[in-house]
RNA sequence: GCUCAUAUAGCUCAGCGGUAGAGCACUUGCUUGGUAAGUAAGAGGUCACCGGUUCAAGUCCGGUUAUGAGCUCCA
């Protein structure tokens, strides 16, 4: 038979070679490293039977490809046969390879807790010293059945009941029988080719995703190639947590949490200088764009919910008032507004819109409230009271492609001054449950589409994820550790409008209800903040910063110099601090360094004398001694470099 | 909401049945020192909350609340 190389040459085998044969074939080193085959463009096991004629490329350990077939193996085969052998009564659930590595779920008699995960490291590391080969039986869809009733593994028996094959399930064996998995494989021909390993953490997860499920419990690992590349991972996940924004805002006094409020954020100074400073860089932004900023309440009756359809759908997740009785001249039952949306409809709704009026921008720093589950919480990233950056078009539909291609400019320029300088767009189509003609439809996604073309950036289509109400996009930052957060959003809504009786006059002097564009560039302040903590490692840019200059003093006799300065730079809206301590220098400058500070002034003898200052930034060790009357003006600068 | 884990001084953590500990931070004294921790002393805790076991409970058991890692969810 012809194999076809993936260089294009060809190769002449007997019928029935295996991939191994091929490996072999083509050269001894070849055949020492290949773990698997891909035939036509399907993985397969090396010592699978090439069928005929076919193209076929030898995956060996050191590919990508062969990385994630040791990682396959190391859990559906090492970490699965641990497990039995640790916990015999354990059912075997599912094994599949993730990014970085694998994880398996089990459902135990016992519990496992991340005290036993070094137990389970020690015995895989015995199972794969064995060495042992890995062989393939392909089995009916009854046999199948059998062979897991009799080992007592119903969450297998429920995989091969609901597959829609036929025959020829696979069944991979290990040692001399001793242990079988089912598997659509490929597998390692044998453990020998398995590399370094860590087991990570260990949580629940139900059976098939689905909440009503039971809840297994999942063991999280890692693999690699060898050592070196395995402490590599393990590093950058220690520099991960190193700029955990909850550790960093500590540290830096940015903000809290407590009992009371779980949630809920309370701002301290130098994390509400971020956030003040922030908003008044967006509200700069809006006000250029032509956004009329509104502010809406915060506590509104449920009839509006209802009209708005929220009260439906979402009022698990809203915070709901009671009133006192006695103390209230009626029993109203109000929310605390999860979305500005309906709100900002009834601004609109005040007078009579004209075509003419069209498209008005209305903005709000909306305060929301969700009622979030109580274990999807996490610091700053998912709270239960925030404020959005949000904001409502009301347009023609001839006029949303045009609003999309200047939002999409507004925001890649923020992102842009925040530090982002990539990110991606998503573009969502129509879900199969939706209002609206497909007319509308059409228009609506090919507007937004036509847009993104236009300004010829790239993007991903995300078939049938629209929001019921129209089509959407959303647009993914990523950060400076190459992580991704979802953060603006742009969607077309063609039914709150009509819900809540939006209209304006067109030019044919009837009444119709206008596309309503719901938009966000930041999301929300808490969870932007936590991402730019992260971003930056707590070392924001200049402008940023919750304090920008320190002043410290090295003697006390230059601490009048030293408030002069401060005056000075707070003149021109810097945010100064002195440290006048009896302290020594280096003891002032460890602290200010470890809380971010960008710049810090040391003021001594010298300084004073010849009216300068000695200036120390932020992740360096040098020091530049200039002018004062040179410093105040580069500091300035360097504040106003973001165009406010 | 679910699974597992955690909750001790302002912070980071040790203690795991028998009188509450350390480092840093804080206060005071000495020290005025030139770029990442000067020095000595002092003060500081109903060991998250509620209940149980025990002669005796931070310590063992149950519940509640919060937090963490995931899962589910995210208008």
């Amino acid at each position: 038979m012809k194999i076809t190389l993936p260089d294009n040459s060809f190769r002449d085998l007997p019928d029935g070679s295996s991939g191994y044969d091929l490996a072999k074939d083509i050269g001894p080193g070849l055949a020492k490293s290949a773990v698997a085959i891909t035939v036509n463009g399907v993985q397969k096991d090396l010592h699978d039977k090439i069928e005929g004629d076919a193209s076929v490329s030898i995956i060996t350990i050191d590919s990508d490809d062969g990385l994630n077939i040791m990682r396959h193996t190391l859990t559906a085969q090492v970490l699965a046969r641990a497990i039995k052998n640790l916990y015999p009564k354990s059912q075997l659930a599912i094994g599949p390879i993730i990014e970085d590595g694998f994880y398996y779920d089990v459902e135990t008699d016992k519990t496992i807790s991340i005290d036993d995960l070094q137990k389970i490291e020690d015995e895989m590391k015995n199972i794969v010293k064995t060495n042992s080969s890995i062989t393939k039986k392909l089995v009916s869809k009854s046999d199948a059945l059998k062979v897991f009733k009799s080992l007592k593994e119903p969450y297998k028996e429920e995989i091969i009941s609901e597959s829609d094959q036929k025959d020829d399930f696979q069944l991979y064996y290990q040692d001399k029988e001793e242990f079988v998995d089912l598997c659509r494989g490929p597998h390692l021909p044998n453990l020998s080719f398995i590399g370094s390993f860590k087991l990570t953490k260990v949580s629940g997860a139900y059976w098939k995703g689905d909440s009503k499920n039971t809840m297994l419990t999942r063991i999280y690992g890692t693999a690699w190639k060898n050592d070196k590349d395995l402490e590599k991972y393990l590093n950058t996940i220690e520099e991960a947590v190193k700029r955990d924004h909850r550790k960093l805002g500590k540290e830096m006094d940015l903000f809290h949490f407590q009992d009371e409020a779980p949630g809920m954020v309370f701002w301290h100074p130098y994390g509400w200088n971020i956030y003040k400073t922030l908003q008044s860089f967006i509200r700069t932004k809006l006000d250029k764009n032509d956004y009329l900023e509104i502010n809406t309440p915060q506590v509104v009756d449920r009839k509006l919910w209802e009209a708005s359809g929220h009260w439906d759908k979402y009022r698990e997740n809203m915070f709901i008032t009671e009133i006192d009785e006695e103390h209230a001249n009626e029993k109203r039952v109000n929310a605390l507004k999860p979305m500005n949306c309906p709100c900002h409809v009834q601004v609109y709704n005040q007078g009579i819109t004209s075509y003419k009026d069209l498209p008005i921008r209305y903005a709000e720093f909306g305060s929301c409230h969700r009622y979030e589950a109580s274990g999807t919480m996490h610091g700053l990233m998912r709270v239960r009271g925030f404020t959005q950056d949000d904001g409502h078009i009301f347009c023609m539909p001839e006029q949303i492609e045009s609003e999309t291609a200047s939002f999409i400019s507004l925001l890649s320029e923020i992102y842009s001054d925040l530090g982002f300088e990539k990110f991606n767009i998503k573009l969502s189509t129509r879900p199969e449950v939706r209002i609206g003609s497909d007319e509308v439809w059409d228009k609506a996604e090919s507007a937004l589409e036509n847009a993104i073309k236009k300004l010829d950036l790239p993007y991903k289509i995300d078939e049938g994820d629209g929001a019921f109400y129209g089509p959407k996009l959303d647009f993914v930052l990523t950060d400076a550790i190459g992580r991704e957060w979802q953060c603006g959003t742009f969607q077309a809504d063609f039914n709150l409008p009509d819900r809540l009786d939006a209209e304006y006059i067109g030019e044919d002097g009837n009444k119709h209800h206008p596309v309503m564009i719901h938009r966000a560039i930041l999301g929300s302040f808490e969870r932007f903040i936590g991402i730019l903590i992260e971003n930056y490692s707590g070392k924001l840019p200049f402008w940023l910063a919750p304090q920008q200059v320190v002043i410290a003093s090295i003697v006390s006799e230059v601490n009048d110099y030293a408030l002069k300065i401060q005056t000075l730079l707070k003149e021109k809206g810097i945010r100064t601090e002195v440290d006048l301590r009896n302290e020594k220098i280096s003891y002032k400058v460890r602290e200010h360094s470890s809380r971010k500070v960008p710049i810090i002034m040391a003021i001594g003898k010298n300084e004073k004398a010849n009216e300068t200052v000695s200036i120390r930034r932020i992740g360096s060790k040098d020091t530049e001694v200039i002018d004062l009357d040179k410093a105040l003006k580069l500091i300035e600068k360097e504040n106003s470099s973001i165009s406010q």
